[in-house]
DNA sequence: TTCCGAACGGAGAGCGCTCTCGTGCGTGCT
DNA sequence: AGCACGCACGAGAGCGCTCTCCGTTCGGAA
């Protein structure tokens, strides 16, 4: 190939353009499999293509057609006081995080758009994110917000960004999101307590201020109302495997005979079957307990847990697809998808 | 502000620079804090950009500067045979990879950048990688494999792409990378055990064909032989918890008198714990369990585990920043930084 | 005052791509 | 045979930025 080009460049649509004997513009034709191309041409561009090598520059690409094929993940969480060391923190070591992101890639790889992971845990990061997401050029954004009150999903959907979020948005938003039936799931867990005969049920929620914390308490408080009790005792949580053994410490204070269980989540329900080991209780025998997500932990742990499965890597699929139906048509209509939850039997209640 | 600008469009150099009455030249020097500007001018340029809401446009910086200011964070897995659920499989749900994100993260993040996710397992998406990253137009590449046997490596390099490795390459490889001293680690674990008093000693290992695995059953090895034991019994995991469970069952079969086991990860060690009790063994008072990683869940569970803690938050940030040091220097010489792991005594052993 | 050099601003040429527009040709209709 | 239309392709104008090159200005030394 006599072509003169530097060889510390690659290719681009011009030298494809010479080597094939044809314009700048039928290369893009073919290269974007617009329009009708002469077959033979196109046959003979593609030949061109192999031999030179020639792959599209994205940044040339995106220039002109201000999009970027990129979408951000960016989660979303509350800063964290008092901490020594410099690593965020929750999110990233929470199970669930790793089945969002399972599922958001498996959600976009057909399409051939990789997620930028973006972190906000700070005034500063939450102030700067929607600057820095318009100069990243980013097509839209997959929020994954753990913080209570966040008014992240506004300031997008203001500042028009195409935006899906994980769980329905803490404060009222025009915006898409997937979420799972939290009430519904509560109600198995009730179900399934009462089915088995226990009668001092009590419950260990995630924070009241997170609807995934609030709306399975009021589900399963709900659904306990309707088999005949009037009220159920509740200790707040924080979602974490020390915050459920704390939670389940101050439940054994307060109401040393329960004997069934419904826990927020499965890191916490891990911490409440620890502590109540601890205490001589057998589980599922003395006291039943139920936890929520269905984790990956919840299966190897022993006794293996009874839980609510939430469907995370579908739902993230899910949210990824809905927000590529988002980026390519901006008048779509916003939308919320909700799935159902199961209950996974096991053998801790 | 009574400048002529389509009002969908954000606000470029241009405009900015019509505000300020200067050249798009100046106001470029001036974002890009480049040679002197008379600090007059310098001010009047900072109201018109604070003016006009300017951000600078990536897309138009990369075509001309050649860099994206992204980096990929690649994790290359087996592919997985006969699997049902079209989601990535064991990287994500192996806590390790939330500690690695963190790190990442934590190591990017004072610099402005941001980690593009990219999955590789399968041969398609491997032999594809190259070309993709090339028309990603991306940097340089943080490379987690657990691919034994991978030649993404040598092709990263051979393709000049700037690449930090976390674990030391299978294969060699003119590559930079961090990793832990597994040897090292593994010698606190026999030497724990040892003093501890056990004398009848196995390991479960991960798999051999991994350096990781095979480099804590060597390094074992090699201590208890210091120690005086000329042979320690192994079976080999998968560092799973279930392949946790399922080596427990064998090593028990094989060595049913096992007072001391050192296990490749703390996954595999959790599964061999609940497998003991099972078995009526008390951990750590019949057999005493160290783990390997100090993960999260060495902290939570029952008992809380003695394990070889690896400072993967450090560690991969340290990668991110090694990576930023050969973007900045394409000519940097190639190095590698290993961590030395510590012993993090609690109750299993 | 004159001259030189340093310092700074502006003009303008691209970076590699897309996309509109215009040209020329072949086809079907009257 | 004449006309209009459609289709394939090329020309060329940008997208928003950086960076080199050049002109201008200003200060200080002779």
């Amino acid at each position: 190939m006599s072509i003169s080009r530097p060889s510390s460049r690659p290719p681009t649509l011009e030298h494809v353009a010479r080597v094939a004997g044809v314009s700048r513009a039928t290369v893009s034709r073919v290269v974007n499999g617009v329009r009708n191309v002469d077959p033979e041409m196109r046959e003979s561009v593609e030949r061109a293509i192999e031999a030179t090598g020639y792959v599209p520059n994205r940044a040339a690409r995106s220039l002109v057609t201000r999009h970027t094929g990129t979408v951000a993940l960016v989660v979303s969480e509350p800063e964290r006081h008092g901490q020594t060391d410099p690593f965020p923190g929750t999110v990233f070591n929470d199970p669930f995080f790793g089945r969002v992101v399972s599922g958001v890639v498996g959600g976009l790889r057909p399409h051939g758009v990789h997620p930028v992971l973006m972190l906000v845990d700070t005034p500063a990061a939450r102030a700067g994110l929607i600057n820095h997401l318009r100069q990243d050029h980013v097509d839209g954004v997959l929020l994954h917000s753990i913080f209570p009150d966040d008014d992240l999903p506004k300031q997008l959907t203001e500042a028009a960004i195409p935006t899906v979020l994980f769980c329905r948005p803490t404060r009222p938003a025009q915006v898409s999101y997937v979420d799972v039936a939290h009430r519904d799931g509560a109600k198995l867990a009730a179900d399934h307590l009462v089915a088995r005969g226990c009668r001092r049920i009590a419950t260990i929620s995630g924070p009241l201020d997170v609807p995934a914390g609030n709306d399975r308490l009021v589900g399963f408080r709900d659904a306990m109302a309707r088999h005949g009790f009037p009220f159920v005792g509740c200790v707040e949580g924080n979602f974490t495997h020390q915050g459920g053994e704390r939670a389940m410490e101050r439940l054994l204070a307060e109401q040393p005979d329960v004997d069934g269980i419904f826990v927020g989540n499965d890191l916490m329900a891990q911490g409440a079957v620890a502590v109540l080991r601890e205490h001589g209780r057998r589980v599922p025998d003395d006291v039943a307990v139920i936890g929520f997500d269905d984790s990956s932990a919840a299966r190897g742990c022993r006794p293996p847990l009874t839980t609510v499965r939430q469907p995370v890597e579908d739902m993230a699929a899910e949210m990824a697809r809905l927000l590529l139906a988002h980026i390519e048509d901006p008048d779509r209509r916003i939308t919320s998808v909700i799935f159902e939850p199961t209950l996974v039997v096991r053998e801790s209640a």
